[in-house]
RNA sequence: GGACCGGUAGUUCAGCUGGUUAGAAUGCCGGCCUGUCACGCCGGAGGUCGCGGGUUCGAGUCCCGUCCGGUCCGCCA
């Protein structure tokens, strides 16, 4: 048991004897005085060495940084009266009476003060990276989020259950990590890339309501924001509906960014169709706090001699918008350009622009290579509609829906952000009426575009499979700030009902068995209504914290080729291992 | 699978159109300093310029390949 933390020796302990445990964190001699700042988890203390205590000191003299001490000391104000309030060392200071050395540390591999590390040397090190302070408040924050959560759930009468990391490959969805096993020949189990049919199982069993704070496994490739493991706080219950799920689940956020944050956010969060949030973001998780919107324009221009708009616009599967971006003349053409290659990643073909320089010149006040293209009625309805003012430029999409929503829904935000117009604070909402399938042109097929076991809106699968593409799910997401926080739905509870979507998804009655077959079984013995969610908790305190990536709020991240530089995982096994699991590697020609 | 950025003292970086012995700051080591706190002053050590090949009289610099780290596209029901 220590008696104090370094971090927290305040003024109510002048005078004290104290003892303190930590690491050194920097050494400084000046006349013959030893002063050695002292940190662990809270904070920093100034430990002072008198050279009228020549044991003490004579040991402190060894001390180097990262060291790792006891000292036995007295607590006292600082003698100088003109002190710098900024120094970190404060207003206190601890005078040494007994030193111990727990243990020396070589020259640490990187400064742990430097404002920005090679994240390389910082995986590599990280028990050392996760020394710093940034690091540690990021741990607490994770810690007091899972703490507030669990509380939470437990006080509205969830159970944390748990359910098995070793499972079965799923056929659709992601990549599985697979797992051999020795006692069956040939065969893999999967570690789960979501507790879904467990949940959805324990629902079945009469636990009605459902938590785990689980860690995930998807082997897809990875990004800033997505780790080959992760951790979703899993959630399920019974005989509640989407707006009672919506609702307790969006005032558990509440509490959590009140508590935790001290932030207020909006009661109730505001809902937005899938529909709209496709049409006025070009995004299914839109970023509110950005003040742009792409404004449809096909009806404008089905006429125009510009095929590169009107072909759009007279197809049923196009779309022609307009970005307005206020201020937007003072753009140079090379910001253009950037912009252009930047859409072109999306599969944009170009990025049709017009500079606003002068409303009252009418088409004389406008600047754009494609402006001789138009009609004024075709430029003045755009006006209109887009409430377009002077210095405004205007971006074009146009082309087939998925990409003019891919690419413009991608500028939107990043010029949000070129451009400082992103608003301060918290904007979350829910996303709602999702499409229950998409067609997906590669495979001919449709996909479910939540997952296999999300409800229809429809209870009749005969209706749901004469019209799978129009038909709505009863999915949701949480969306704050651009990013998904979590999604669910109201999950299928008819065998019926989940055989009839199988088979819309070109699955056969035979896989279905084959991969299903426990779920379908269970659909049989009673299955009551049931509804659920699943957040990603580490994109939950990457936004909390502020971090700019998913590897900053883990204790241990791996690099984006999925390997650990700490442990240097994944690693080759011994022959013996894989004979044990009749396991043959062929290893790829020089 | 693809595009782009980066890799030079322990660390963070500079190093121009190829040209002598590759620099700075910081850290580290030693000395000095009566209270410092990004202390200050003096001195010192510290480099396989990621790796391999090529072009050249000459490569940190140019070319090709490769490895590692990162951002993104594809992928992520």
């Amino acid at each position: 048991m220590r008696s104090h933390y370094c971090g927290l020796v305040d003024e109510s302990l002048v005078g004290q004897e104290v003892e303190l445990c930590g690491w050194v964190n920097r050494r400084r001699d000046h006349g013959g005085v030893i002063f050695v700042d002292l940190r662990d988890r809270e904070g920093l203390v100034q430990v002072v060495f008198d050279p009228d205590r020549p044991e003490v000191f004579a040991t402190a003299e060894r001390v180097r940084s990262e060291y790792v001490l006891k000292v036995k000391g007295r607590v006292r104000a600082r003698e100088e009266s003109t002190i710098n309030p900024n120094l970190k060392t404060g207003k206190l200071e601890v005078l040494a009476l007994e030193l111990t050395v727990f243990n020396a540390s070589e020259t640490p591999p990187f400064q742990l003060d430097e404002d920005e590390i090679n994240e390389e040397i910082r995986l590599r090190y990280r028990y050392i990276d996760l020394r710093r302070p940034e690091m540690q408040n990021r741990m607490r924050m994770r810690a007091q989020v899972t703490r507030f959560l669990r509380n939470y759930l437990d006080n509205n009468g969830f159970w944390d259950i748990e359910t098995p990391m070793l499972t079965k490959a799923t056929p659709e969805g992601a990549r599985d990590y697979l797992v051999p096993s020795r006692t069956h020949r040939g065969a893999f189990f999967a570690l789960p890339q979501s507790p879904q049919l467990f949940k959805q199982l324990l629902m079945m069993s009469g636990m009605d309501r459902y938590y785990q704070i689980v860690r995930c496994f998807r082997d897809e490739d990875l990004r800033a924001d997505r780790q080959p493991e992760f951790t979703q706080l899993d959630i399920e219950t019974s005989f509640m509906n989407e707006d009672q799920v919506m609702t307790l689940m969006e005032d558990m956020i509440r509490e959590l960014f009140a508590h935790v944050l001290e932030e207020a956010l909006p009661n109730p969060f505001p809902r937005m169709t899938h529909a709209e949030a496709m049409r006025r973001f070009a995004s299914d998780k839109p970023d509110l706090r950005i003040p742009l919107e792409l404004i449809d324009i096909a009806d404008i221009l089905k006429d125009v001699e510009f095929k590169v708009f009107s072909g759009p616009a007279n197809d049923p599967k196009g779309r022609v918008v307009v970005l307005r971006l206020p201020k937007g003349a003072e753009l140079s053409r090379k910001e253009i350009d950037d912009y252009t290659d930047f859409v072109g990643r999306y599969g944009a073909k170009g990025l049709a622009w017009v500079k606003v320089n002068d409303l009252k010149k009418g088409r004389e006040g406008l600047q754009s290579p494609i402006v001789k293209f138009l009609p004024d009625e075709a430029l003045d309805a755009i006006i209109e509609r887009t409430g377009t003012e002077d210095g405004d430029l205007w971006f074009f999409g146009a082309g087939n829906v998925t990409m003019v929503n891919e690419s413009m829904g991608a500028l939107r935000v990043k010029l949000g952000h070129d451009r400082g117009l992103v608003e301060r604070g918290w904007k979350p909402l829910w996303v709602v009426d999702f499409p229950m399938f998409e067609w997906n042109e590669k495979e001919n097929r449709w996909d479910a575009l939540h997952h296999p076991f999300t409800s229809a809106n429809i209870e009749d699968p005969e209706a749901l499979a004469k019209n799978p593409g129009s038909t709505l799910s009863r999915a949701y997401d949480m969306v704050l700030n651009g990013t998904e926080l979590g999604g669910g739905s109201v999950r299928i509870h008819s065998m019926e009902m989940q055989n009839k979507v199988f088979e819309i998804l070109g699955i056969s009655q035979e896989d279905a068995n084959e991969k299903f077959g426990f779920l379908l079984d269970a659909l049989k013995f009673g299955c009551p209504p049931h509804a659920g969610l699943a957040f990603g908790l580490d994109r939950m305190i990457m936004l909390m914290t502020g971090a700019g990536s998913i590897r900053d709020v883990m204790a241990f991240p791996k690099t984006q080729t999925a390997a650990c530089l700490l442990t240097s995982a994944p690693a080759e096994v011994t022959d013996a291992q894989l004979r044990e699991l009749n396991i043959r590697i062929h290893k790829p020609a020089k």
